[in-house]
DNA sequence: CATGAATGAGTGTTCATTCAT
DNA sequence: TATGAATGAACACTCATTCAT
């Protein structure tokens, strides 16, 4: 284990890097040799921790989605009522949406460019919306949540964190608690019954 | 002192190939050689009808933009009710993404991605939304829409749509007409008062 | 004008626009479009008066060398002593790099790159000198001018006013009368028994 | 840890490409690719010893440049009389002009055309000549050359030679030992009081 | 005669990846 | 493991020249 712990470190260098750089400059202008010089690595070293440049695109999705969900059912069990669980997932969404901004950035782009992950890492990502989904298919058991598509609940209520994350990004809004609460509730209105 | 003339089919066949091309392979794998082969034309035929590869995108989203919109507010007046004229409005929109799923897609990547469009054409394309806008204003002075920013009202009534076209583009899903209208509906429950 | 004729003045305004271009931006960074856009015709026009590019250099070259050596040898005889032509004609060429600086610039241009004008150009433009080459042969028979070679009494006496009109185009150094009555000196002196 | 290491064998090679092939076919002709070949390097090899073809051409320049007064002041010390220290200057650039034509050729044409080289480098070079400036004013203290500016000494001593190595290089013209003692001493009349 | 559109061949340069150490 | 050198293939873009009118 001592020999693994210096090489996750870079391995996360990397990671990061690639986070920052495909952020902000986009895909098309971050090539492998800035993100080693970003990095603080050889280009050629890279290849020792990713198979290719998709390879490490692909792990940086999985292991930002993976950190995602992780925030997203922080505190979260099944014993709670359908909204009081709605609530705390949307809002530790909301949070995490707000406090890291680039994983999130990110994961959006990702998730709205069909080019940008393979097929394979696009579902292996998806799995881990899966108690959101359980909690909605219980809402709707108990009458509370409208009997509507996933795909509906999920465009209604947390894609549109998306758009007001990208529009804070831009400066040209600030999501205040109050906003953040006018959020909720139409989130809210839009699925319950 | 007779020449040949510049030929808009030529110039459509140019923005054609490029909107399918960014869509289908990412802006990344969307050379200016690819591009010219689709358009049945010499890469430097681009050149005598765009400044450059920037130039060529930007034009393609100012246009497309364009296009929405003009879909975006047909048969729209001002004389319509809140009510009514928000749902002719919402399902004009859903239309273009429904039928002109290409030219949506396209103008989804670039609202998404900013990297992608330069600034200027950002704030150009912005404009095209002002009689929505003024629409909501309209609604929020009679009280029947909630006093909250724009930027809210768009994430919870158009936003979602683009994330419905994207997963039906996927083939994960089918927005027949009953989802449609249950969309609607959602759009309208999150911004009614 | 009941026909119309090839216009001179387009080609001069061709001949014009090259001769600036390329002194200014040299060869490399004298495309045929800007040409034409300088002399204000189409870049296919230009082949309407030159045959290509090298044909255009060509031209200009064996043009601009004829109106030097109209200037050299203007107002001079056989009549005059060896010295007295001498220094008309020096002067003569001294005033040509003074007063046509764009012109001088060119032609030296010419003359010191090999691959600027082809060798039959380079031939024809030799031809212009001769009266010179006369008038030392006439100095060295009536042993007033050492008995070498043209080439060197050249490069003594003619060939510094290049370096003296570089130096002077790069604001190095300024050629005042005196200077130039120096240099009169020093070529005299290079050469005289 | 360990690398390869940036050979010295390439970059030489690069730079004599360069050389050989601006001489040959002029600066106009001489791309990246055909200078890669030349070298026997990939052209994307040669970004990794010069920053861009500029960088490549001005390196070439100061680096022959060093070379040239390498030749030029050797042997040469203060303590040798004007006449013996100009006459050893001069000797050692004829024979350099002489016997590394390729690199007075390109010398001479970096310095004869303002496009070639940036100001930057001019300057650099400039700084060379140095010793040679010092002594002739130490000639003109001592009375034995004339009081002219060092640009009409240089015009009518060091540059003449380059106009005899291109009509040399064009077999116009053999330097025999007796022709250059001839020009030795044209150099000398001109300048000495 | 004159034109602007059109282009194949090329330009300098960058890139993801591999090589040799 | 880790490196910087090395590269073939590609990139955006330009050029001298020709075409169609």
């Amino acid at each position: 284990m001592a020999k693994r712990t210096k090489s996750n470190e870079k391995r996360i260098a990397l990671l990061n890097a690639t986070l920052h750089l495909v952020n902000n400059n986009g895909f098309h202008d971050a090539p492998m040799s800035k993100i080693a010089k970003m990095a603080g690595v050889s280009p050629a070293t890279i290849y020792i921790y990713f198979e290719n440049k998709q390879d490490l695109i692909n792990k940086l999705y999985l292991e930002t989605k993976a950190s995602f969900s992780d925030d997203a059912f922080k505190d979260y069990t099944e014993d709670l009522s359908v909204q009081k669980g709605f609530e705390l997932i949307w809002r530790n969404i909301a949070n995490f949406k707000i406090n890291q901004v680039e994983e999130a950035a990110f994961l959006s782009q990702c998730d709205n460019i069909n080019t940008m992950i393979d097929e394979a890492s696009r579902q292996e990502g998806l799995k881990n919306l899966q108690p959101l989904l359980d909690l909605w298919e219980r809402g709707q058991k108990e009458g509370i949540i409208k009997n509507i598509s996933p795909y509906l609940l999920y465009a209604y209520t947390i894609y549109p964190l998306a758009f007001l994350m990208t529009m804070q990004k831009r400066s040209d809004f600030e999501l205040t608690e109050d906003k953040l609460t006018e959020a909720y509730n139409s989130a809210w209105n839009s699925i319950k019954i």
